[in-house]
DNA sequence: ATTATATATTCGTCTTGACGTATACGAAAG
DNA sequence: CTTTCGTATACGTCAAGACGAATATATAAT
């Protein structure tokens, strides 16, 4: 028998998820591609743990890393499983009623039209948005 | 201050799915109220262990609990979060495509039909389905 | 009463993971 | 080269939780 079921994924993508700060990272990353120094100033948690907290969620294949300079810029991986995948969509819906999620993006968005308000963004480059997917 | 933000009640469901014996528990329980005793005889673990796995789901508010006699029936509680309610949903609906879970559901199916085949079973009650699945 | 049955909980052990602090790595600047 | 900056990892500690084995609880049967 495969010693890696199906479900055993799915537990594995949930505990990718039962984290606040994971999700908080999550809902930042949704649609764009973030530089690590906006998710240090946002969410205003010590570096090594965004750090540590962005290796789960590679190491889980939810998200990406690309270098950039020093730069790292995360975004997110759509599961090849349909319902791995559906089960994120849902995650990420939610996030669309939680007050703190949007405060979050709010902040984003601030920092994005003024970085040099901040003083750990001197100089780092702007989180960009993809564009919707019209297939 | 809010001490559990929503951030943190979705982290707390996530947790709760994130074992893959609390979602075989969650598929077998999907639109039934089911005996503890299917759930030992059909995922072959021990009783103590699926015990410790129910109260973990009862204490996030995801299952509830009926004594009926010496017998405890579970079935599953809708969160009053629409956004958990969706997520739950995404996870049941993911277990459609997976082959161990279907296998279950066989084995739940096949125990149900014909209790005396198995030892545990003696006697059970039989599962009771909620509402019929518009296929 | 005693015994049997179904389920829950406790105990001891082990693994995972979250955290802060300190340090290492990698790229660019001087 | 050395330094600086952005980020990643190692270390030590601590709490949560998963497990099997043993035990406790609750109801039913005798």
């Amino acid at each position: 028998m495969a010693r890696s079921t199906k479900s055993v994924g799915l537990a594995r993508l949930f505990a990718a998820l039962s984290d606040p700060t994971r999700l908080r990272l999550l809902n930042l990353m949704d649609g764009r591609e973030v530089c690590v120094c906006y998710f240090v100033e946002i969410l205003k948690q010590g570096q090594p743990k965004i750090s540590r907290h962005l290796a789960y969620l590679r190491n889980a294949g939810i998200v990406s890393a690309r270098r950039e300079g020093k730069w790292m810029h995360y975004s997110m991986e759509r599961p090849e499983d349909a319902g791995a995948a559906a089960i994120l969509d849902a995650a990420l819906m939610s996030f669309r009623a939680d007050r703190e999620m949007q405060t979050d993006l709010a902040r984003l968005s601030n920092a994005c039209g003024e970085p040099e308000r901040f003083v750990t963004l001197q100089g780092a480059p702007i989180p960009t948005r993809f564009e919707a997917d019209p297939a």
